[in-house]
DNA sequence: GTCTATAACGAGATAGAC
DNA sequence: GTCTATCTCGTTATAGAC
């Protein structure tokens, strides 16, 4: 690839994180990377195809490194700590600002819509897995719909990181009840054998109902 | 308020749903509220402004009508039914919609922040008030912080929001899971006497830690 | 591949007639 | 209160020199 592609996906990635897509222009993009503007329209062809590119491009570069730590979680309360440590490091080094700011562009313009679904299914697809793994031997595993549950769980975080920009301690607040909620859950699925029975009888008619 | 006001405010808000905020200038609002163009610096004094109003008033007007409902709720499983029935009337008629976009746009322009918080607490407020209610007699009542569980369904909510409008069948698979998981709960919430004491003594130690 | 220059247009905002 | 006309600026995109 081209230093000047690279250097004009890093310069998108960078604007649409300081001024949001609205802000993302060929001329604040090309100024980012330190290039003239018109090389936008002759890599690219067009802003917009740009910020396609760069919104898979970061994405892809993102999830890299907390795939390794996703399969080395082994409960529930690692997932929801690790979540927490993502959280922290994305509003820092922001990729999933920019995940939220291509799909809400994406609600009025068709177009974005699926390379942003696409880059979403990166997050999706390992958190998936790794609920899959945490899940094997517990009661909640045949109640589960994993795929449903890594969905929620993605449009979860979307949402946070958006409540963080407008009320940091509020999406505190937040987060940290979904921890505690965690570790109910984990207390609950750690119950002795005989507990763990009666639990097991009770929920079972559940799993004939919609899964 | 003047007749005019009422329009411009119509009009964007209906501007916001169609084209984003980004898609929502002076020219294109005027357009759909049927007024000239100079009337929303003459009544708001400038587009940013009118946007602020848009949100809060849109919101108001939305929230009302769910409040009455969920006053209504009585279980944990009653209140994701609500939930659901609100996403699809949000998604048709749609002021989360309008939300998300704002608290999109508020990331990057700091003037917007405060407005959206607000709007948004506009639904925080009444559904942790729901919580409460509804856990009032349950085991779970002093493990669960409200304050910060409904912040989380909010977010949760902007999130399923937008990724709806990039994959409706996803997030369609996130809702149906979540309901599932209210099953779940409320049916643990529901146990005998004899389950449910031994319940509340094993996640009695995790009172202490954090609430 | 990279630059300058420019066309064509829509944006926010204001002045001033009515 | 509402309109037309206009200023100024930033936008996408292209043409053409280098």
């Amino acid at each position: 690839m081209t230093d000047t592609r690279q250097r004009l996906i890093d310069g998108a990635i960078q604007t649409i994180r300081d001024h949001g897509v609205a802000g993302a222009s060929a001329r604040t993009i090309a100024a980012a990377a330190g290039v003239n503007q018109a090389l936008v329209f002759y890599h690219f062809g067009s802003v917009h195809e740009l910020l396609e590119q760069a919104c898979l491009v970061a994405t892809e570069a993102r999830v890299a490194p907390f795939v390794a730590e996703l399969e080395e979680v082994r409960g529930l309360r690692q997932l929801l700590d690790l979540g927490r440590r993502m959280h922290a490091e994305e509003r820092s080094l922001g990729n999933v600002t920019v995940l939220a700011q291509m799909l809400a562009a994406a609600q009025s313009d068709r177009r974005l819509a699926g390379p942003t679904a696409t880059a979403l299914h990166l997050w999706i697809a390992p958190i998936q897995r790794t609920l899959d793994r945490v899940l094997i031997g517990s009661p909640l595993a045949e109640l589960v719909d994993t795929a449903g549950l890594a969905r929620a769980v993605s449009a979860g975080f979307i949402g946070l990181e958006l409540f963080e920009g407008v009320d940091p301690a509020g999406a505190d607040a937040a987060m940290t009840e979904l921890e505690r909620l965690a570790v109910i859950v984990e207390a609950l699925d750690d119950l002795g054998p005989v507990t763990r029975r009666l639990l097991r009888s009770r929920l079972r008619p559940l799993t004939t109902q919609g899964n």
